[in-house]
DNA sequence: CCCCAGGTGTCAG
DNA sequence: CTGACACATGGG
């Protein structure tokens, strides 16, 4: 196993039900229950979840090192790069990923986590004692507007329950984004209540593994404006700025960025 | 009490 | 197009 780091895929963020006791980490993909460790270059498993839905899951088959060759086209990204070496994307359930990234608008990563955990004990499926899968969109759509405000969605609720009446009635099919393009999934997402430009990258960079997304959020836009001179005061001006300087894998540059937050 | 958190919708100028 | 503000909830 080479140019992987569990530590840094699974803890900078991108993820939000994975708990880390002691070395092991453990969570769920594809509805299996995972034990995962990491001695140095060896990946130690504990789960019925085959390799190749892992391989997929951690996005063990991209080449990083030509992707690092790709994004490092300055001195910082290299000195991320150099620092978190071994930080994948990973591919995560699309429907999950939605979820997930409408509760976490204006939201702490901490809360989000509880509000995801929530409802997977409220309406998932039990897969072994004290184990619930997050929720399909079948076993969501049973909770009511005041059930979702009891999983503490805050005014996020009617945001998720307005979501679930849309596809309900077939107005949105999550599915179709797959064999769209980028700019055109994302204008779809957007017309989401509650999905802005922001929330459409991180579901197509996280669930459809569109690594010419570039999600800018708060830290982001942040650590852009003090590294680069950006041409433009929106969020939008940017994320075009970092897609055009990072090139077709900035969603990768990103996620380097993002990273480096918590320093 | 304040402020902020992986933002977005709305509205005034 | 731009800035200001509300929005639920939790924590510093």
């Amino acid at each position: 196993m080479e140019d992987f780091n569990l530590d840094h895929t699974l803890g900078c963020g991108q993820v939000f039900r994975w708990r880390k006791q002691g070395t092991w980490w453990q969570g769920i993909i594809d509805n299996h229950l995972v034990k995962i460790a990491q001695q140095g270059n060896r990946l130690i498993l504990d789960t019925q979840l085959d390799k190749h839905r892992l391989a997929r899951y951690f996005r063990l088959r991209d080449d990083l090192k030509s992707i690092y060759r790709s994004i490092g086209r300055d001195d910082l990204i290299l000195q991320l790069i150099e620092e978190y070496r071994g930080l994948r994307l990973i591919k995560q359930d699309p429907w999950e990923c939605l979820v997930s990234y409408m509760c976490s608008c204006n939201n702490t990563i901490c809360n989000i986590s509880g509000i995801i955990e929530q409802l997977s004990e409220r309406y998932g499926s039990k897969i072994e004692e004290n184990h619930h899968v997050f929720p399909s969109f079948e076993e969501l759509k049973k909770a009511s507007m005041e059930e979702l405000r009891a999983c503490k969605l805050g005014f996020r609720a009617k945001n998720l329950h307005h979501l679930l009446q849309l596809i309900n009635r077939g107005e949105f099919d999550l599915e179709s984004l797959e064999h769209m393009g980028y700019g055109e999934a994302r204008a779809e997402l957007q017309q989401l209540r509650g999905v802005g430009p922001k929330i459409a990258d991180c579901v197509l960079l996280f669930g459809f593994g569109r690594l010419e997304a570039f999600p800018v959020d708060t830290h982001i836009e942040r650590i852009m404006r003090s590294h680069y001179h950006i041409p433009g005061r929106s969020r939008e001006a940017v994320a075009d700025f970092a897609r055009d300087h990072f090139g077709e894998y900035c969603g990768y540059a990103q996620e380097y960025l993002y990273i480096s937050r918590l320093k």
